[in-house]
DNA sequence: CATGGTGTACACCGATCGGTGTCCTCCGAG
DNA sequence: CTCGGAGGACACCGATCGGTGTACACCATG
């Protein structure tokens, strides 16, 4: 039964914040935010303190699931290199999806100036995650400089996400993969 | 004369537009942005059609001194290498100052997801600007795809502008220039 | 001096912003 | 059955949004 049930309130809100404020940005009003989930205003501010804060819970939420959709399905099996390329593969193929607008944490931390905001500082936890991700990999590839490959290959991770969701590039011809190889080679990475 | 007299009041709004928007973003109201010029809010509104209208102006009007600063001094004595490196100098220069807050147009680019809003064309007219001159830097310098390797240069461009106006990243271990670097051997920019 | 353009000051418009107060219904636990 | 909490409906708050209407001051040109 629990598959049937619905959503509860919480994770309605949490969710319609996720779509809304990817697709139209943080300026989101909470009005369209509440009637997009089917929530009243007054329930969304029982349940969080603002909309700074149930913003921040919804970039959080989706944290888990953005970094396995980047992680290699068999990562045992794998090796560095793969894993890396995998990373940058993910990305393009979601990029050709006409939902897609770029790194919904770079967009956060392009959009809100103030890097004390709550959602901020969710943002810069997704990117430091990833750079722990890429630099981990580096060492295990047996990169010559594995902190500096790992800051090139988020460089050019959030160059493509912000790139592709403007639509002034498009990855589709394997342009990420394909810079990364490049750093890869340079970097002594088999 | 001309260099005491204070500047008209197209020049002011142009030049608060293109300080608050880069600084607060494009959603900074136009109250604040007529009391930063000096300017009543009836005389913008003579000036320009709506506030889109004159932030597109000002983001086109920063286009030259966006270009010149990131032109090589001396372009007849450079090579295309010197040329493609000194891009990224600059923008390693820029972004340890204070007031860097990333490539404007590519904030503009991220902010407002309307790609038909008017500042949102003028944006994509800079990039579109910044990918031919690295094609053309590319094929004097013989790279073997200059095309691709143009727009690898501004996956790097954008993706170190981004992360260092966010304050993720800094530039100041030449980490761009190393990137690109890379990026020139692999394709054979002599 | 008269005229017209440029600019200011300021009130005002409807809409929306984030957020709250109030009262209602529904439902499960006691 | 009663009670209390969860949630919805809706009016409301002051502030701000982009934009306009109106009246007045200044100043260069005629």
């Amino acid at each position: 039964m629990t598959s049937t049930q619905k959503a509860s309130p919480r994770d309605r809100l949490l969710d319609a914040a996720a779509r809304l404020s990817y697709r139209d940005g943080v300026s989101i009003g909470i009005e369209a935010l509440c009637r997009e989930a089917g929530v009243s205003k007054r329930s969304m501010y029982q349940l969080f303190e603002s909309k700074d804060d149930m913003l921040a819970a919804s970039l959080e939420r989706r944290m888990p699931a953005y970094q396995a959709r980047l992680t290699h399905p068999d990562p045992a099996s794998a090796t560095p290199r793969e894993r890396i390329l995998y990373v940058f593969g993910q990305l393009e193929k979601g990029s050709v999806e006409p939902e897609y607008h770029g790194c919904p944490y770079l967009a956060v931390l392009v959009e809100v100036k103030d890097p004390e905001h709550p959602a901020s500082v969710v943002a810069r936890e997704a990117k430091e995650t990833l750079l722990s991700a890429f630099r981990e990999e580096a060492e295990r590839g047996g990169a010559r400089d594995p902190e500096l490959l790992a800051r090139q290959l988020l460089l050019v991770f959030d160059g493509a996400s912000a790139r592709a969701g403007a639509r002034v590039e498009h990855l589709d011809d394997a342009l990420a993969t394909t810079t990364v190889t490049a750093l890869l080679d340079a970097a002594g990475v088999r």
